[in-house]
DNA sequence: GTCTATAAAGAGATAGAC
DNA sequence: GTCTATCTCTTTATAGAC
């Protein structure tokens, strides 16, 4: 009953699709999303698009499914033989390119996390909370060694993730207080986090 | 032209609405909020509804300014005179509690600027910039005097915003990887921030 | 001030031609 | 595979009785 990508015409026509319904679902949710606003990002016509997604929702399911393997890497990726402050800073370093690079993909989650995450809730309770808690046994076992502050690692976790994905969803706020370009801004935020997590705010004389 | 409550009657059910408003539009958004959902909240038809707020883009926004006041003490409280790390501190105390005590608060803004802030980009680029700009001049001259560690102070006042408002927008998330109940939950975040800010992760001693 | 009934528009989904 | 036309349901907002 799989049929993924049965020929490479339909495969393209669905990333085409796919892509248009990013734009729109991150920009407006789930229910502001329209399939008329869809259909005219995608440049094709409404009936066309039910062709390949039955339904709106469906949409919506292909996408969370398929961005979450990438959105969830710079975790996955954290490693558990390297030295723990570098570990870190390499993955706050990461995570704040997903949210330079990927903006419209970390917005789709905001908006449905925010929401009550109504069609991602056993995603969250399975594979997300299984892997925060493998990370924080890692994190655990560093704070042990007395390699690491003794924080909780959930919660880090939790503070490396707002932080980042901030620059995306609050994007327009961030803008709206600074008056400066997209790379600038996000050098001058990897390098504000750097110092926060690794060092904290007491000045070191 | 300024009618604001002129009998204590119509203040009353001016209030009822709007906190049952807030219950919908924190929830699913402007968009996807109904007035069905609203009116069914505050007990009454849809149409008496309308007697009190000719369109539902009026609710919305007496409550995004109605709450802008409330939203913004912790951070014009800070305090020049303050010690600097002890001034932060507190800041983050007062934020958290913030995302504790009024969640719905949070995520009404959380939704609103995920999507563009198409209601309140004036207010973001009018008074949230002016207050950041101010306070972040605080910070520099906290800076500048050896007080604090040399971060940049907008990114600093993102960071917390970013930390402590995750407790609330993204609250689903977290509770599907903790299991704490609300006050452990939130007793953690606090100390955990407190390190992270005022600490930093390399370990001490 | 509050309600029932309803108009009018929006939006998801289907029918059927090409 | 793609389209135009259309059905149907939802939702905002109004009319008008009480």
């Amino acid at each position: 009953m799989t049929n993924t990508e049965r020929s490479p015409r339909r495969a393209a026509t669905e990333a085409r699709i796919l892509d248009a319904a990013l734009d729109v679902f991150a920009d407006h949710g789930f229910r502001g999303a329209t399939l008329d606003g869809i259909a005219s990002a995608a440049g094709m016509s409404k009936p066309n698009l039910l062709y390949y997604f039955a339904t709106k929702e469906e949409m919506h399911v292909a996408l969370l499914d398929g961005l979450m393997d990438t959105w969830l890497d710079p975790l996955e990726a954290l490693d558990p033989t390297g030295e723990p402050i570098e570990e870190l800073r390499a993955y706050i370093r990461r995570k704040l390119a997903m949210a330079q690079r990927y903006p419209r993909e970390s917005r789709l989650f905001a908006n449905e996390i925010v929401q009550g995450a109504p069609r991602i809730a056993s995603m969250l309770s399975g594979r997300l909370r299984a892997l925060v808690q493998a990370k924080a046994a890692i994190l655990d076992e560093w704070i042990m060694q007395g390699r690491l502050a003794p924080v909780d690692p959930a919660h880090l976790i939790f503070a490396i993730w707002a932080t980042t994905q901030h620059y995306a969803d609050f994007d327009v706020q961030v803008c709206a207080v600074l008056d400066s370009d997209d790379d600038a801004r996000f050098d001058t935020a990897l390098a504000t986090l750097e110092i926060l997590f690794i060092d904290g705010l007491r000045p070191r004389g």
